[in-house]
DNA sequence: AAGATTTCGTTGACATGTCATCGAACTTAC
DNA sequence: GTAAGTTCGATGACATGTCAACGAAATCTT
């Protein structure tokens, strides 16, 4: 009904200036990490959410969710990180349906050797570019959104409504 | 060399919160556009690009650099939307080895109709959940990186080195 | 405890993106 | 002018992501 609310100059400067981030640092950053550690990003944060767990061991779901991926992508890239040796899978006891992923010693060895050269190239590309307060207002605005797209971080769970 | 300089908290808040709501803005995002609209986003995006020129049309390598994309990429694209109706090929009067995308009156429609529900979404999503001041700073910031990563923003051309 | 419903993970078909390669046409240097 | 090198866009093979469906197992309902 209402006209449009069209985004005004500053609007579009900070849409279109993140669309262009985006992209940019997508592309950088995946061809370092290919280049250096021979990981693909997908790689890398499967990897990553792993080996933050005590055992580097989490049901398949459990990592889905958190990776806001569906179990349907994450089964099939689990398939072919699988056959580089990177994890492997496991039966789970309390429930006959699951599969538990496990870093493999490989794979372990695989994201601790990535991991410096990465968090190097988020630093240099994006992270030391930034003022402090341009830090903080970034974690705010993008929790914020994240809040409001109703991404409640780890576990969704039961309790919907609470 | 030296120890790893890893993300303090206020960092690690950041950069996480930039990956988990560039997954979830995109997600809401493209969802919207494929029910209200029956485009993608990459199909927005080429339709948008197009619109913003005075005729409609672009050279393919024009459209390609301006979004970021590969020529093939594009011209893989291009040939599904052409399939749609959307934009159609000619060729090119300057340049016989050149083809120039130009978009069709449904092409022109399409996005027309998409582009007001589109402007909503991303207001609804981002944009009016953050303060002025926040919308500088992502517009200071966003563009301060794509610089730094090299970004020139419309034509690359030559002149690499100045 | 049986039947209905939901969840888990896998699978296959298909959509999309990347990469290497190609022929044609443009540009440059002689 | 022409040979060498570059750019343009298309193409096919392949990697990756999405979607709908499935069987098996868990959970809910009565």
């Amino acid at each position: 009904m209402d006209a449009t609310r069209w985004l005004d100059e500053r609007e579009d400067r900070a849409w279109r200036g993140y669309r262009r981030m985006r992209r940019l640092l997508d592309l950088e950053l995946a061809r370092e990490l290919t280049q250096d550690a021979g990981l693909s990003e997908a790689d890398y944060d499967v990897l990553s959410d792993l080996s933050e767990t005590p055992q580097g061991r989490l049901r398949l779901r459990e990592l889905a969710d958190r990776m806001l991926w569906s179990r349907s992508r994450l089964s099939h890239h689990l398939t072919r990180m699988q056959q580089r040796g990177l994890v492997t899978r496991e039966e789970c006891a309390d429930d006959a349906r699951g599969s538990i992923v496990v870093l493999t010693p490989a794979g372990r060895q695989a994201i601790q050797s990535a991991a410096p050269g990465h968090v190097a190239a988020v630093r240099r590309h994006l992270i030391d570019l930034l003022t402090p307060a341009e830090v903080d207002a970034l974690g705010a605005l993008t929790h914020r959104v994240v809040d409001h797209l109703g991404g409640r971080t780890p576990h969704p769970r039961h309790d919907p409504e609470a």
